[in-house]
DNA sequence: ACATTAAGTGATT
DNA sequence: AATCACTTAATGT
């Protein structure tokens, strides 16, 4: 990808963010990457001392435990960044959860070092990212109210309608495994609440895939 | 036609 | 809500 497409690419939604001197140097410092629906980008005790920028797609962000039970937190979108990045100075820390690509996503990879040199140079950079902390410590909350205090009725057709809206597409290709794994259920728990919601006329079963007709 | 994988379901804890 | 045990349906070779 050449300078011009990626210069579109970032103007497209980070413009009424950042002025065009700090574009500017987004394109200087900044890598592109690429990366395929599945792939992973980030993997639990990994260590990345990277920025992303999200410029499309979208990302799945997980937790795992010792035994390697896993659970879904939230998913980035375009115009997104990985907070979690931000949290050492110098990104020698260890990774605590997993990004996988859920559709293929196009990215910029910024130094960590400009983090502290953009804070003092950029007004729009500094509202950027607490901007960016507000965003995701809020979609926290949302991650542990939903774990805390909804059924798992609640809780599957929640993660459907994000993925809906995230994919902008309510026909997901998923399988009930797939939702189990991300919910840390059961497959066989997670094809009769579907079922149910199915009765309710809120979503229709095929194979491989789920259409959310209330979203 | 057969094997494999996804999905549906009753019964039990 | 989880697990077992089994059935049925869809898809690949």
């Amino acid at each position: 990808m050449n300078k011009e497409e990626l210069s579109e690419k970032l103007n497209d939604f980070f413009q009424v963010i950042f002025e065009k001197e700090l574009i500017d140097e987004i394109l200087e410092v900044g890598t592109y990457k690429m990366v395929k629906e599945n792939e992973l980008l980030i993997d639990i005790d990994e260590k990345f001392d990277k920025i992303p920028l999200l410029l499309t797609g979208a990302i799945k962000i997980s937790r795992e435990d010792k035994n390697g039970d896993e659970i879904v937190l939230y998913f980035l979108e375009r115009g997104d960044t990985c907070t979690v990045s931000f949290g050492n100075g110098l990104g020698l820390t260890k990774s605590k959860i997993r990004g996988v690509a859920e559709k293929d996503s196009e990215l910029i990879l910024l130094p960590i070092s400009k983090l502290d040199e953009w804070m003092v140079k950029y007004e729009s950079w500094r509202t950027f990212v607490i901007d960016s902390y507000n965003i995701r410590i809020n979609e926290m909350f949302e991650a542990i109210d939903t774990l805390a205090f909804m059924n798992m009725e609640d809780r599957i057709f929640k993660y459907l309608r994000d993925k809906v809206k995230i994919l902008r597409d309510p026909m997901l290709s998923t399988t009930h495994q797939e939702i189990a794994t991300d919910l840390h259920t059961s497959r066989v728990v997670v094809s009769r609440l579907l079922k149910h919601l199915e009765n309710e006329g809120k979503i229709r079963l095929y194979r491989n895939r789920i259409e959310v007709l209330d979203y």
